[in-house]
Parts: structure tokens; sequence; C-alpha cells
DNA sequence: CTGAAAGCGCTTACAG
DNA sequence: CTGAAAGCGCTTACAG
């Protein structure tokens, strides 16, 4: 592969002048210009990235930590972080957890030892020693939908409280009082943020949130399955249960088919995070939709803003409910504005 | 960040003796490499992968550029990428080319100029120029799921004509006559391939497919709205749509619910690709299930053994198909082996 | 406007 | 077993 010095020795001048012309310098002449990028033309050239890297101590690529790529929600984040990362001129290189703290610690490893400029997480647990020290050591960071608590680094995410109180609106509106959710990990904020506001929401109603209603996942499918199994093995199964995020849904769904029982008849769902195919599940599953792409985005814009020595703030959107039929057959609508009724 | 230079100083030996202990390299002294390990502890030191790249002009990264990050066969696919490549000591970066050709040679170039070991590539159209120039020049590279005729490279995909002439089979025991198909774009293999496999075990029973049912979609979920919609305006509209992935045939059930139709009733529909959702759709859709996992298993090991300058030859799985339930209901089953029908 | 030179953080023959 | 030195491909003060 063409280098530097063979670009030079091809136009006739030196290397600094090649590195100039390459790099929008000024101080070139035209003629010396035209002959670089002939040359760069006639070879092929392409700089190196490593190279220019080692030298400016940039890599123009930004880290991006998911809990689990599988999961259409990260999917989706991870698709509008690369976007506006790619607008912004950055790359980014994504790191799957898979919801196991090894695999996280072994990314945000990899990551930093790659010098990528910044960092951006969504972490699976409390907190990976490699990351908190990254975090410690002023490495550019900011933590998106999950976060770890005293930390001192920026959170995007969204804000599902409201949404929550909605849902429980819905569902106290059509008759259930035993309302059980599907919990995620307790070491993540989601985890814990989503039980709590789904409590709270509940106390709002003087209903309880039982200890044996609220069943321990790990935002996986299988998890949802075993949990809900749970629930349905209980002397007074819930009226309906809350998946805290989609897939978990999906476990929940195998779970009462396999039981040969029907959602909403038997059993109604409801789940955080919502994604196209529920609206041709069977039934159409409503579900919290958080506003992912501008999550993404403004997480990323938040990064580079540290990365560029801009302050980078904390963002919260809010998410909302999205009614379809999982729950039962609403009456008429008489929920607030916040509280949108799928057309589809 | 320490360095290599700062672990020398504070081992008391050379960065020759640090460099060796950290590789590995069998002449080093017990009490040296002691000092140095404790050195290393001590600073936190991490080697810097940039300039070790730029030295050893290696990368021990693959790049992967899928055609649709947000299509779940490809976030599938570069899960088990990626999971194989850390198998084996690599890295992956993942270029999402969006199915837009501009965005593909966008990821090529970024990824050849961060100079990684090997690409893996799945084409959004016939052949960008920058990946086909890196192919002549010998960058190490294998083409997973979609490929490029013409070019040499090992090609790592499944074979999904045995697969769709159990679906034809199954639909013509149906009853339905009248068959129709989403294709994706020409440009791609999996495009055309699909077409032609369908086409060819139609001729078996005698069927026709004639050009008005053959709509063209670029595999995503809109365009199998809008081939659907224009399938539903012909006078005599088709007994069942095949969709060639996923997310045309959600579009096509986005189509066929809007008009207020039912599947299999008044349309059938079956899918390329197979989904976990497709399980809990309504109704549940028969479809065409790829070896997944183990093709992207295999793509990096084609990869690796290019990279390392072992051979990497092509690989061709088959396909199977999964019977559900948008088709029809079958009668008892008189399918051959390879027809699975699912236990859900 | 231009080039020679230093240096980014490593690895690796080479000599001892 | 060990260190001094060269060099990977760039960028960037510095001097002219």
């Amino acid at each position: 592969m063409a280098s530097i010095k063979d670009v030079a020795a091809e136009a006739g001048v030196s290397v600094a002048t090649v590195s100039r012309v390459l790099n929008g310098h000024p101080s070139v002449s035209e003629g010396a210009r035209d002959r670089v990028l002939a040359a760069v033309e006639a070879l092929g050239y392409r700089p190196n990235a490593v190279a220019r890297s080692l030298r400016t101590d940039q890599t123009r690529t930004l880290g991006l930590v998911i809990s689990d790529v599988l999961n259409p929600y990260f999917t989706e984040l991870a698709r509008s972080v690369e976007e506006e990362a790619r607008a912004l001129g950055y790359s980014v290189i994504i790191g799957n957890a898979d919801e196991r703290p090894e695999l996280q610690d072994h990314h945000v490893t990899t990551l930093l030892d790659r010098r990528i400029d910044g960092l951006l997480v969504s972490p699976t647990d409390g907190g990976s020693p490699r990351m908190l020290e990254a975090a410690r050591a002023g490495t550019p960071m900011v933590f998106v939908d999950r976060w770890i608590p005293g930390v001192d680094v920026p959170v995007v995410r969204s804000d599902g409280r409201a949404a929550v109180r909605d849902l429980v609106a819905h569902l106290h509106r059509l008759g259930h009082r035993r309302l059980a959710i599907i919990a995620g990990p307790a070491a993540t904020t989601t985890g814990q943020e989503r039980v709590d506001a789904f409590r709270e929401a509940l106390g709002a109603y003087g209903l309880p949130l039982p200890g044996h209603y609220i069943g321990q996942g790990d935002f996986q499918a299988e998890s949802g399955r075993r949990v809900t199994e749970g629930f349905l093995d209980l002397p007074e199964p819930p009226d309906v249960v809350f998946a805290a995020d989609n897939l978990m849904a999906l476990g929940a769904l195998d779970a009462v088919r396999a039981r040969g029982l029907r959602v909403p008849e038997d059993i109604a769902l409801a789940a955080f995070d919502d994604i196209r195919w529920f609206v041709h599940t069977d039934p159409p599953v409503t579900a919290i939709a958080q506003p992912t792409g501008e999550l993404g985005r403004a997480a990323v814009r938040a990064l580079v803003d540290r990365v560029e020595g801009r302050a980078g703030a904390s963002v919260t959107l809010p998410a909302r409910l999205v009614v379809r039929r999982s729950c039962g057959e609403p009456g008429p609508d008489r929920s607030p504005n916040s509280v949108r009724r799928s057309t589809t």
C-alpha cells in the first residue's frame, strides 16, 4: 500500500507538503497542491489512519458499549448513534455486552486500548471497574439509557414515569386490579426505575405491588418466559403482566401460549419499549415507546461536546404510552393527551 | 496515560524488555519479568493498540459491512461474527450500509483506512468500486450472505433452493395456485436467487410466475407494503405473497391489515428469513430459516484463514422451511423430512 | 511556501 | 538475558 513517502516522491515534494495538502493547510502553492493531488490519484493513496491517530493522539472514533444488540431497542439506539456520529465526523465501534458484566469489561478494555476518543455506555451492571476507572481518569464518557449513580458522567435517557402512570390508568380503567411486573436486573437503573414507577403509579390507585407480583428478569426473553410461568402458577395469578422490556414480553407471550391461554382474555400484557412487530403480534401489544433515535443522537452530541472540550450536559426525554389491544378493548377514550391511541 | 517508557523507568529496565514481557517473549529473566509486571500493575499501564498496530502492521481487527443492522437477520449475523472473531482473538468493527451503496462505500473506505486485517461483506449492490479494488489488491476478504459474481473471494452463504421447493410444495398442497413474490434488489444475489428458486419451484408444478406477480422491493418494510398494495390492486390478486426477507413481510402485513383483509383467509403470506416474532404474529408466519449463527461463524473462520495465510474456502449451508399458519391450515403432514412443522 | 527533523508508542533484528 | 537503535506512517513546530 502506497505511503505518504511514495506520494511525496511521485509529486517531487517533501512528505510535509503532502501532509499539508491532505489536511487542507492553507500555505501550499497551487502548483504543489496540484502535483500532490495528481500523485495521490495516480497511486490510489489513502492516508493510514493508524499512523495519523498515533501522531495526533485522536482517533475520531467513539466507542459504544450496549447491553444487548439483539434487543431491537439497542439496535435502533446503535443505529442512531452511528448516524449522528458520522454526521459529526466520527466513526463508532460497538461492543455488545450481551448483559454480561465480564463481556462489558472486555469491550471497555478493548475500546480504551484502541484509544477511542470517547465512550458511550449503557451499563450492564453497577459498574465495571475498568469503566469507573476510565471515568475517574477523565476519559470523555456519557451514559445512555442506563447509568451508574454516583459517577460524574452526563446521562442521556428517557423518563418513563408519566407513561407508566398513563399505562396504569389505562389498566385500571379496564378493570384490572392485580398487576404484576417482570423487572429487569436490580443492578441496572432501568431495572429499578421501572418497578419504582410502576409501584408509584399503582399507589395512586390504592393498589399494592406485592412481592410475588414482582418477577426478577434479566431483560432477556427466556427470563420473561420463566417469570410469567411463575405468575401463572400462583394461587391468584395477576390480571396483567407488565414486562420491563420487549424481549421479556416476547418470553411472556411464549409462556402464555404454551399454557394455551389467551391475551388479553386470560391475562393482559404490556411492555416497556415499543417495537414495530408489536403492531402485528396476536394481539397487538400495548407498550411504552421511548424516543430512541433522539436519545442516541443526543447522547452523541453530549459525548462529542466532551471530546471537543465543551460541557456536554445530561438530557432526559419523555416516553409515551401507545395503547393497543393486549390489555383488553378500551371503552371510549377518556385518557389524557399524552396517551396516544395507536391507529394501526 | 502511562506509556511503555514510564513502565520501563518504573521497573528499571529498557522498553525492549518491557515489550518482551508484555508479549510473552521467552528470553526475559524472572527478576526482570517480576519488576515489569509490578510496574505495569502500579501504573495501571495498558499498551497502546494504535502504536502496536502501526509497528506490526496488523490491527487484529476485522471489518464487517452489512446491508441493514435493523434487519434482525443481519443483527444476528453480526452478533455471531463478533462472537467467533472474539474467540479467535479479533475485534470487529461493523459498518451499516442501510442498503445504500454510497454508505457502503463510505464504510469500506473508513475500514480500509483503519487498516483492518480483513473484510467481511454482504454487498448492498453489484460492487462498490472501493471494495472491488480492495479485493483485487489482495485485502483478505470474504462475502457473507450476498456476494458479487466474478470476484475471486470466498462466499459463505446459505442455499434456500430446497427450502423454497418445500415451501411451494406446501402452498400447492394447500390449494394455492396464484403465487406472487416480493423480490429484493436485482443488484443483489439474494435478490435474484430467491426469485429464481421460486420460479423454478413453481415450474415443477406447472405454475407460471408472471411479471405482475413479481414485485420489486428493496428488502425494507416500506417496499413490502407498497408492493403488496400493488398486488391487492390487481384485477386478479395472488393467493399468496412470498416476501424475500422478513422486513418486507412486515410491510406486507401492514398493507393487508390496512385493507382490513385477513391472513391467510384472504391472502397467504410466507417469508424468507425466520425471526422469533413470527411465532407470535397474527397469524404465525411460515418462513424459511437460515442457519444464521453458523453462517457468521463460518464466514469469520474463512476470513481469519485468509488473514493468517491459510486458504479459506467458500461454504454453503442449507436453509429450511418452518411451517406455521400464515399460508392456511395444513392437512395431515405429507411433506418431506426437510420440512419441519413448527411446534409453537 | 517549503523541507529537515523530531516524535507519537510501540516491536524487533542486532550486538553484546 | 538485555539494551540501543531503527523504523512503522504520519503531523507539526522550526527555520529559512
